[in-house]
DNA sequence: TCAAAAGTGTTATCCTTACACCCATGT
DNA sequence: ACATGGGTGTAAGGATAACACTTTTGA
């Protein structure tokens, strides 16, 4: 009985990669063709026995698939994969897989980016997450289409309603917080104003007035890159991985840009400076870059030893005010 | 071919619980007796066809075998299981069992948690944890031990390890960090110094004077245990998550013992007071504690919409730095 | 000489930390 | 009266956010 049971319940396993790199202050997602369904997928395959390890497994296919080497792995979440309704508390599963996503992170010369055009810009997907030159006028829209009547979903009353979309989208008088990505997509999600709302419900997608808001992948993916999105916007404020996108020299501005690039929102120059100064995170190379347009840039490096030093590296970065009273 | 292969790669799926109780002061995890292997474990059991979510497929699991509904859940982490060393950065699986692990907060009346003789204190399966009252001396012990030639693993010199073991444990100059449970145990476990060590490699144990510390639970369970305690331990500090954790009416004096029995440093009260009052987690019901033993407390309830207004409610706790002088 | 980007010095403000003290009740 | 825990006011220090400014190169 028992042993039917286990033998019924047994699932297969896929490895879903969310592998960034980031060039030229842009940030780029890998990705990959599928053959079978329509559209861009993020690399994935289901475990197989060969595999001796899950992270094994994931840069087996992330490699067979991509020819890109992983360096640096972390595990993001598992969901009960093809659900009905992927943005409830409770994922139903279809007994047939669950899926393991797991982050990575690439430092890559500019050539390689170019000659491979699976990268893909974050923004292509998400356009209303870079506000690094103010606020996407998409994000109007978007806050209008969510407060009209059909969006609201099983919310009680729709002052409750309304706040939950100004605290989740930064309207009204809050703040934005670049580390909610996944909560905007799930609402974007459950409101049906992106593509994947209509496929997952056998649905035509809406009139092109109303038409979904950015690119859309295969399956869930999107939602698992806004999930490696929001954990890499929270982590680099406090552990030094941003480190792990940069070549191995660098100046300031450089990082700067970075940083900029994966949280989406303007730095200050200075306090920026500061911080990477007062963490000990860097030291100077010696030589500098004389491509900057103006006066050389030092060259940087990362002090491996921090971690055995700090209590917690990493970059606290923080809006520059200016231009977040640019956006209201 | 295809199909052949896939057949072969579906593997079980277990599903284990972390759930946390706090009840006088002291943090509890529920555990139950296990039949089959010797020692205690968490509640946990195999994803079968009849569980519509991951997330129900645990409840049932655990009302089962505890009798104990649960009202907050979120994922810890997904567990290679079975491995031969479970604490490197990529674990083996043996392709017959993955096990997600996830983190549930139930607060419990006092009554119940003394009838059901299943909860256990985290302090007894991580004394060192417990620095409530300074730290423990057995912090010494640890240290001494990890410094002695034997444990040192695959680290190229003695320096660096050093540095490792006290940037960890918080030794040498470096203040204790408590969320870095997890860190602490792998390393305890890498160096021989629990039972999980020898029982993994089908070793006896050690000599009673190098004998290991803390109890040990069944399979990886302690190490899913310090995921949990690190996670709650961060997240009680930018999530009102702790008064999941609590009665519907508590005082302030409850809420920050709550605080200081997860996190296992004592807390400075009028900080701790005041951070309540500046995010407006709390309000006043009325009533008053009249069994304090001095001067009535007000009874307070948690504020259901903070989770509307602010950015991110939650008690950034801090150690109160007179307790810790007390520790160096 | 000017544009463009690198890099620095300084100040106002807020939050954190800690001190010291007062209040209300039971014994 | 006094012990016990609840509750408050306020000052010192440090981190943060922003300002304005100087420096060094290429065109």
């Amino acid at each position: 009985m028992v042993d039917r049971q286990q033998l019924e319940s047994r699932v297969r396993i896929d490895l879903t990669a969310v592998v960034v790199a980031v060039d030229a202050g842009q940030p780029y997602v890998l990705t990959v063709d599928t053959d079978d369904a329509p559209g861009i997928a993020l690399p994935s395959g289901p475990l197989v026995p060969g595999h001796r390890t899950l992270q094994a497994g994931l840069r087996a296919w992330v490699e067979a698939q991509t020819k890109c080497r992983l360096e640096y792995i972390e595990q993001l979440y598992t969901f009960g994969d093809r659900t009905s309704s992927p943005m409830e508390a409770g994922e139903e599963i279809d007994h047939r897989a669950v899926s393991i996503a797991y982050l990575a992170l690439v430092s890559m010369p500019t050539d390689q980016l170019e000659m491979q055009a699976h990268w893909l810009s974050w923004y292509a997907l998400f356009p209303w997450e870079d506000r690094r030159e103010g606020p996407s006028p998409l994000i109007n829209d978007l806050h209008d289409r969510l407060l009209a009547p059909a969006s609201q979903t099983v919310t009680r009353n729709k002052r409750v309603w309304r706040q939950r979309v100004d605290h989740i989208f930064g309207t009204g008088l809050l703040p934005w917080d670049e580390e909610r990505a996944l909560e905007r997509y799930e609402m974007l999600y459950a409101a049906g104003l992106v593509e994947e709302t209509h496929r997952d419900h056998d649905q035509p997608p809406p009139s092109a007035s109303a038409a979904a808001a950015g690119v859309s992948l295969a399956a869930d993916h999107r939602r698992i890159l806004a999930t490696g999105i929001s954990r890499l916007r929270a982590k680099i404020k406090y552990r030094p991985v941003l480190f792990e996108l940069m070549p191995p020299e660098f100046t300031l501005s450089q990082l700067q840009k970075t940083a900029e690039a994966l949280s989406g929102i303007p730095l200050h120059k200075q306090n920026f400076r500061r911080l990477v100064e007062q963490q000990n995170l860097v030291e100077e190379t010696g030589g500098v870059a004389t491509d900057t347009g103006g006066r050389p840039a030092k060259l940087m490096r990362f002090r491996e030893d921090v971690q055995l030093e700090r209590p917690s590296p990493g970059l606290r970065v923080s809006a520059n005010r200016r231009a977040r009273a640019r956006a209201s």
